[in-house]
DNA sequence: AATGAATGAGCCTTCATTCAT
DNA sequence: TATGAATGAAGGCTCATTCAT
């Protein structure tokens, strides 16, 4: 028998993102993401059961590889700020770039009938955000809220700012970048 | 005469939203929305050019309906805390009670294929906001940052959660939201 | 509005037989039917649900047109041979005539996922032979067995030649017919 | 290595009857029939040209074991009655314990694509029974008609009972089978 | 103004079949 | 021999849109 092509579900998943995110949400086809492959429509099926099945996939594994993203390597996690500086310029490296599929997770997330992906396949991708975030607490570095709220209060701005510099053609200069993070900072800081 | 037509643009918008938020952006279609707008779909097509044109218009109603929001008549302008509090809590009010409309918003606005539609009508509904912005940078209440930042930093956090809160099916306590907006104050003032 | 085409439903009806007789049940598709009714497919879907809906229909017509056609108007249904004999004829020249209806119902009737007709829609287009066959055994006419026998041994002989005949591209004769005839009512009569 | 191939010949015929009678003629594919049978799809196609000539095969093998089951080892085929009740109760049983490749068969000959098969393959598995049917004749034991008559007249009341018998989920009991068997004798016998 | 009828284009998916090992 | 991988063609069905009243 044939050997398995391992690249080809690579392939297929930068296909479905490429065309999702030229075509938007509707306008993707398993036609146009098969030519975008370079394969023919039938071969996704050897792969994923069917479209809902792939892009389910397709976040999951993009979820899991941006919840990887925040920590990079022997990164040291010690309640500091340099810390959550690090972190937070990973995260806002990793946005910028992978847009598409931050724009597609978001895009995801926000389908009504889609929500209960996560917890079928029971993702849990941030126990070290957890871990982090009580440690700091604990420390009196951090303020004493629920753990979306500083997730919201450190995250959602700088990734509301990358999206609409993608959507105007901007970017955001180091200077503005440092201003935003302590801005950000301040606003979960003890 | 007029009045019957606007009813019925009205009830078109509204079954519009009512079917993009039950079967998402993809699942949505022209003969759906007429059966829950309860006309035919050819009636749809007196109103509206096409399906492009009709959710393009959906989209700057309910934007400018939201611009509209921050700001109740009769609202003092003047640079203060309490100002910023206000608009802060109408926007969460707003995107609380409509958040179908909100979502709606966000997954258009991501959809890159659509994003000439803000520079065809040329919206800019906002104008309100850059000058307080302006009197307060003025007045040194707040930093002295882009504009764009200081909306980010005062609203992406509250409108993330309520994203969150609404997928989770669980509500923010006042307390909370006092907590919130005093943190997302606190990023933002001098 | 356009004028509903009543017509329109009997030509898809006539081109589902014509094409299922043709290419043979696994041959046959919509767009076939489409094409030989002269509509679009998606036509097909304003008269019937699915292609399964259209299949069962099309059984219920043509079976009841064939239990109406053994008895004539004006028929005498005294017990009698010449009765009988009258019934028999007009079966097999319904069957003749309409021999293609009359093999799509064999097939239709010995596919197993769909047996469930015939309840489902509460058929019952031969008590008038139930009534004739009881009052023929009262009058010690025919012999004295369950009526799914009479009707088999009456009938299916000559369906079965019918079917045979049409096959080999030959025809029966009147003499030969009436041999049939002859021997069926001898295996039923007393 | 001959043996083996015999018996994954057979496991694909069984198969293919199985897949046939479970999902009907057009409900059947290629990989049911394998996955059925336990082998690989390709397979198939090392034993068959393709799907119609499988199925060709399958009708030939079916008819020709019903042809043989018509007359056990060792039948006196001697023109008189209980020679014709042995073969009908012979036909009668072997239908009933292989109603699937009985109908099967019916469906496949109904097909009018693939009568021609029986040409090509020059099939003529009833020279007993022409045999015997001139024998009796000249015997003056049965009615001097056509052979098509004769076995039309003798099998298809009961092949037909024994259909809806299969689809109803009842059973004939042995007193019916022979009041049926004794008219169908009725009905040729001079 | 309003609508049921109608349709070509396109959707997702499965098919019978071939390829490469 | 045997098979998983691969595919172009076709399947049933729905879509956005237009027609005719």
């Amino acid at each position: 028998m044939r050997i398995k092509d391992d690249e080809k579900i690579t392939r297929i998943y930068r296909a479905a993102i490429k065309v999702i995110n030229r075509d938007g949400f509707q306008g993707s086809s398993m036609s146009k993401i098969a030519k975008e492959a370079d394969v023919s429509a039938a071969t996704i099926y050897l792969y994923f059961e069917n479209k809902d099945d792939m892009i389910d996939k397709l976040y999951i594994q993009t979820k899991s590889k941006m919840g990887k993203s925040y920590f990079h390597e022997g990164i040291e996690l010690s309640p500091s700020k340099s810390t959550f500086r690090t972190i937070w310029i990973n995260h806002y490296q990793y946005i910028t770039r992978n847009i598409d599929e931050y724009i597609f997770q978001e895009n995801f997330a926000n389908c009504p009938l889609i929500e209960h992906v996560e917890k079928k396949y029971n993702m849990d991708y941030c126990p070290t955000f957890e871990q982090l975030f009580e440690k700091s607490k604990a420390a009196r570095l951090i303020l004493p809220m629920d753990n979306d709220f500083i997730y919201s209060l450190l995250f959602a701005p700088i990734s509301s700012l990358v999206k609409k510099q993608k959507i105007a053609g901007t970017e955001i200069s180091m200077n503005d970048l440092i201003q935003i993070f302590e801005s950000s900072w301040k606003s979960i800081s003890q």
